[in-house]
DNA sequence: TTATATAGCACTATATCAGTGCGTTTTATC
DNA sequence: GATAAAACGCACTGATATAGTGCTATATAA
């Protein structure tokens, strides 16, 4: 399903509120004040990013998170990877396999190099656009890219 | 989850199989002689995509299905699209909720225009990759695109 | 000491997906 | 005609992943 997932959703959101307070530790409470999400997901999902290492954590009252790096330097792409793992588009990808689920066709596939093109070029989408990019949204809707 | 389904990784195999017998109506059966796919899944994959009049189809011995279409007017977005649906990458784009299922967030989401021209820029990468691209692998895989 | 945070982990309910069962209808061939 | 091979239609089951919550421990400012 070519979705991203809530949990996905709710951390894109709370960083791009990191952004906005930038430097200061913010509480998962004042996000939820900021925007209607479900309090304790959007932390399970904090908890996450901070062990991935894009936000760290302040504990006890006044605490928070607050990004670890600087907003230009955090893709959506890290952000989706860090919750939700490289996209895959397809099943039958070489190097995906470390143990098990191995594609039946791998072998004789004819899809596998097109899609793990198109694979590509999504996962460079999402690099090409930082958490800056997120929150400064430009004036209109660019279209069209270099042709495949 | 940004993956696509089983049935949509079917439906481009047996569509490249038909690219490659071009013209000719061929079966469900053939299809699964030369891929290890199951039989059933792919029959009710091609199914569908007569329903969305992808393929065309001809019952009864010697039946089959063929493209009812060149295969360079046939996207991998279509079929994506005729599949699974348009992507929508997130659960807040407008003009997708003729009833129901609208984001929480909707109203105050900081992300839904960003993550709308992800979705675009997605959706124009499976609309520039035919089924014809699809058979005639090139080379190389293509590095980059025009920044966001 | 208390209130407010994060940390960690497990659990349930729900939705989606992969795959199959089973009978019907069509059509080429013998 | 009879037969075999094929698409058609629809519903069903099991597996997987996701959304969201329960509960407890730990840290820290006031």
């Amino acid at each position: 399903m070519l979705q991203l997932t809530k949990r996905t959703e709710y951390g894109l959101i709370a960083l791009s509120h990191l952004v906005d307070r930038r430097g200061e530790f913010v509480s998962v409470r004042e996000i939820c004040e900021r925007f209607p999400v479900p309090r304790r997901l959007v932390a399970e999902v904090l908890k996450d990013l901070c062990r991935k290492g894009l936000v760290e954590s302040q504990r006890g009252a006044t605490g928070g998170y607050a990004l670890s790096r600087p907003a230009e330097s955090i893709t959506v792409g890290t952000v989706v990877g860090a919750l939700e793992g490289e996209p895959r588009l397809a099943s039958c990808h070489v190097g995906d396999h470390p143990a098990g689920d191995p594609c039946d066709v791998a072998g004789v596939c004819p899809i596998r190099d097109p899609i793990l093109r198109l694979r590509i070029e999504f996962w460079s989408l999402l690099e090409r656009m930082s958490l800056r990019d997120l929150v400064r949204e430009p004036a209109r809707l660019p279209v069209g890219a270099a042709p495949l």
